[in-house]
RNA sequence: UGGGGCGUAGCCAAGUGGCCUAAGGCACCGGUUUUUGGUACCGGCAUUCGGAGGUUCGAAUCCUCCCGCCCCAGCCA
C-alpha cells in the first residue's frame, strides 16, 4: 500500500503533473543540464509542518523522477534563531516522510569561507560596498513603495577603503549592527530588493555550526543562491514571496564566479483550513502554551501528525492531489482526513474498544465461564488473518449505542429489540437498570447461542452491529479525542488575532475507557482502527499498565448527520 | 501611488485556439452491497472559465481595457 509504484509510474510516462515538473522536463529534453539537483532548504529555527511536506514532496519527488538527486541543506545563517535541537529534530521529520538525502547534507554555513571571499569579489569589481548608517538610517534612505531611495553617503567609497572596512568587521574591530556590507545596485529601483540590499550583518552569537569563529553572517539573499550554486542545484524551488528576490538571485549569480548557473521557480506555499502554518505563529502556540509542544498531535507540524497517528504514505498521497501552482489557496482540512482515512482503511488493524463504557449482563450466559471468539483483524487484507477475542456474562458496550426512546432511524439496541455483538452473538435487551437520577446504569439482555459468530442459522436479520468488550478481560485506558485546533477556516482572518478564533474543545480526554486485551500490546506509534470509530494511534505516555490512545480521525459517520438533519 | 504575482464549481486542480455544450479529486446529495450507520460500487453536481469588448469559420486558451485578491519598504528566511 505504498505510494511508490504511483511515483515511477509516473516517472515512466515521464507526464509532467505541475509547471514545474514541465520546466524541469524541457530542460532534461533541451539537454540544459547533465543532472537534475533539487534542494530542500529548511532554517532551523523551529520544526517542519505540513508545507515543508509539500515542498520536500516537490524537491525530492521530482529530482526522484527525473534522475536526479535533492539536498538536504541548512539555511543557518542567522545564529540568533537558529539551534541544534531543529537541526535534529528536521533530519527526523525528513527520514519520516519517507526522504533520503544520502550524503548529500549540507549547511550554508559550510560556505561561509567562500561566500567571504566572493564578498570580496564584489567589492573589488566596485559592485559592493560597506554602510556606517544604522539599520534605521538604512530603512529611511531606502525610500518607500512608492518613492525612490537615496544613495547612502557611503556609497562611493574607494575599493581599497571598503576592503579595509570590510576586514576589519570580520575582525571585529566594530560594533554589532555598526556597519553592513551592501551590493550596490540600484537605489530607485522599483524592487525594493535591488535598492543595495545588505550582503553582511555584524553579529556576536554563537553559530550551533561555526561557533565563535565569525562575527559577521551572510543574509540569507547573499548566501542562498551561492550556496545553490556551489552544491550544483539546478532548479531552487521556493514560495512564491520570494519572487521578488529572484533579480536579486541572479544578480548576485551574474556578479559571481559561481561554477553553476542555478534558477530559482517559485510555486505557492500550502494554507489549510482551521490551522496556521507560519512559523511565526506557531511558535506562539507553543510558547505561549496553547499547545504541549511541538509535537503535540493536534499542531500541523510534521512530529504533531506523527504523534496524532497520520502515516507518512498519506501526507505524501494528500502532497500529490493538492498539485504545485502559483494560486494562492486554502486546502480543506478534509482532503487531508480523506487522505488518512483512505490509508488507514487499507492498512489499520481492526480491534474493538469502549469509550464511554456501560455495562451489558447477559442473563441467559453462564456465570464465571468464558470463551474465545474469532474476529477479522482487517477485512481489507486477508493475509491480516484472524484474532480471539474473549467474551463473558459482563460486557461493555457504548453508552451511545443504547436509547431508551429511540428515534425513527436508531438502529442499535433498545429495550426489546435484538442486535448483533460483532463476531459474538445476537442479543436482546430485557431490561434497564437505573440510578435514583434516572440515568441508566446497567443492561441486562438475553443472547441466542444459535448465533455464535454472529449469524442466526434461521436468517433473521438484524439491522444493528455493536462493539463490545468483555469487562473481565478488559483493558482500562485513557482515550484522547482531538477536534480542530481553531473553530474558523481562516483562523484570525476576521479579528487579526487568531487566538480569538482558538477551539477551546480541541482535546477531550476519556479517562475510563475499556479495550480488548489485544490492545494492551499496541507498539508505541501504532495506528489501528477501533471499530466503528476511528482510527487511535498508541502515545507515547502510555505505560504498560494503562495505555494512552490519540484519536487519529474519526470514521465517517452518516448516522451523525442523519441526527443531526433531525434535528 | 512603484515593483512582482494570481484569478476555471463550496475547496484543490487539469486545460498550452477546434475531439471543451470544461478532466480528476475532496466536499455535498441520492441509490446498491455490507457482521464496522466504515469500506466498495453506481448516479447527480460549471452551456461556463473574474468582467467587458475585440481578433478568428472557431477562444478558458490570442489582443485591449477594466475589476478583484496576494506579496514586497528586516542588518528574518
Amino acid at each position: 500500500m505504498t505510494k511508490a509504484p504511483e511515483t515511477s509510474a509516473a516517472a515512466i510516462e515521464n507526464k509532467p503533473r505541475d509547471f514545474i515538473r514541465e520546466i524541469i522536463a524541457d530542460d532534461v529534453a533541451s539537454g540544459r543540464h547533465d543532472e537534475i539537483v533539487t534542494r530542500f532548504p529548511p532554517e532551523p529555527n523551529g520544526y517542519l509542518h505540513i508545507g515543508h511536506g509539500k515542498s520536500m514532496c516537490l524537491n525530492f519527488g521530482a529530482a526522484a523522477e527525473f534522475q536526479g538527486r535533492c539536498h538536504l541543506r541548512f539555511d543557518d545563517t542567522n545564529p540568533t534563531k537558529e539551534e541544534q535541537e531543529f537541526i535534529n529534530a528536521i533530519e527526523a521529520d525528513v527520514r519520516w516522510l519517507g526522504f533520503n538525502w544520502g550524503k548529500h547534507r549540507y549547511f550554508a554555513s559550510d560556505n561561509f569561507e567562500q561566500l567571504y571571499a566572493w564578498a570580496e569579489h564584489l567589492i573589488i569589481e566596485a559592485k559592493a560596498y560597506v554602510d556606517d548608517l544604522s539599520a534605521d538610517q538604512i530603512r529611511v534612505y531606502r525610500g518607500t513603495l512608492t518613492e525612490p531611495g537615496k544613495d547612502s553617503p557611503h556609497r562611493n567609497r574607494s575599493v581599497d577603503e571598503n576592503l579595509d572596512l570590510f576586514r576589519r568587521m570580520r575582525a571585529g574591530k566594530f560594533e554589532d549592527g555598526a556597519r553592513v556590507l551592501r551590493a550596490k545596485i540600484d537605489m530607485a529601483s522599483g524592487n525594493i530588493n535591488l535598492r543595495d540590499p545588505v550582503l553582511y550583518r555584524i553579529m556576536r552569537a554563537h553559530h550551533p555550526r561555526t561557533g565563535d569563529a565569525w562575527c559577521i553572517y551572510p543574509t540569507y539573499d547573499y548566501a542562498h543562491g551561492q550556496s545553490d550554486a556551489i552544491e550544483g542545484v539546478t532548479h531552487s524551488l521556493c514560495t512564491l514571496e520570494f519572487e521578488d528576490h529572484r533579480p536579486l538571485y541572479d544578480w548576485l549569480i551574474e556578479n559571481l564566479p559561481t561554477p553553476s548557473r542555478p534558477r530559482q521557480y517559485e510555486f505557492s506555499r500550502l494554507n489549510l483550513s482551521y490551522t496556521v502554518l507560519s512559523k511565526r505563529r506557531l511558535t506562539q502556540l507553543v510558547k505561549d502554551g496553547h499547545v504541549s509542544g511541538w509535537d503535540d498531535p493536534r499542531m500541523p507540524t510534521l512530529a504533531g501528525l506523527r504523534r496524532r497517528g497520520l502515516p507518512a504514505a498519506a501526507l505524501r498521497d494528500f502532497a500529490s492531489r493538492i498539485g504545485v501552482t502559483k494560486n494562492d489557496s486554502v486546502v480543506d482540512m478534509a482532503l487531508l482526513d480523506h487522505c488518512v482515512r483512505d490509508n488507514l482503511n487499507k492498512l489499520a488493524p481492526r480491534r474493538m474498544a469502549v469509550l464511554d463504557p456501560l455495562k451489558v449482563v447477559i442473563e441467559n450466559y453462564p456465570e464465571g465461564e468464558s470463551e474465545e471468539l474469532e474476529a477479522v483483524n482487517n477485512p481489507e487484507c486477508d493475509a491480516d488473518g484472524t484474532r480471539m477475542v474473549p467474551f463473558g456474562r459482563e460486557l461493555w458496550i457504548e453508552r451511545a449505542d443504547f436509547m431508551e426512546e429511540p428515534p425513527k432511524k436508531f438502529f442499535r439496541l433498545t429495550p426489546g429489540r435484538e442486535v448483533r455483538l460483532r463476531y459474538a452473538y445476537y442479543v436482546t435487551c430485557i431490561d434497564v437498570i437505573k440510578d435514583a437520577r434516572g440515568n441508566v446504569t446497567e443492561l441486562r439482555c438475553n443472547y441466542d447461542p444459535a448465533t455464535k459468530g454472529g449469524n442466526s442459522p434461521d436468517g433473521r436479520k438484524v439491522k444493528g452491529t455493536l462493539h463490545w468488550v468483555s469487562a473481565a478481560h478488559a483493558v482500562g485506558a485513557e482515550v484522547r479525542l482531538y477536534e480542530n485546533l481553531f473553530t474558523a477556516e481562516m483562523p484570525g482572518a476576521e479579528s487579526g488575532d487568531m487566538l480569538d478564533d482558538i477551539n477551546s474543545c480541541s482535546l477531550d480526554v476519556l479517562a475510563n475507557c475499556q479495550l480488548e486485551p489485544a490492545l494492551g500490546k499496541t507498539a508505541i506509534g501504532e495506528t489501528v482502527q477501533f471499530e466503528r470509530q476511528g482510527y487511535f494511534a498508541a502515545d507515547p505516555d502510555s505505560t504498560p499498565e494503562r495505555p494512552v490512545f490519540n484519536r487519529t480521525i474519526g470514521l465517517r459517520d452518516t448516522w451523525a448527520k442523519v441526527q443531526k438533519k433531525g434535528g
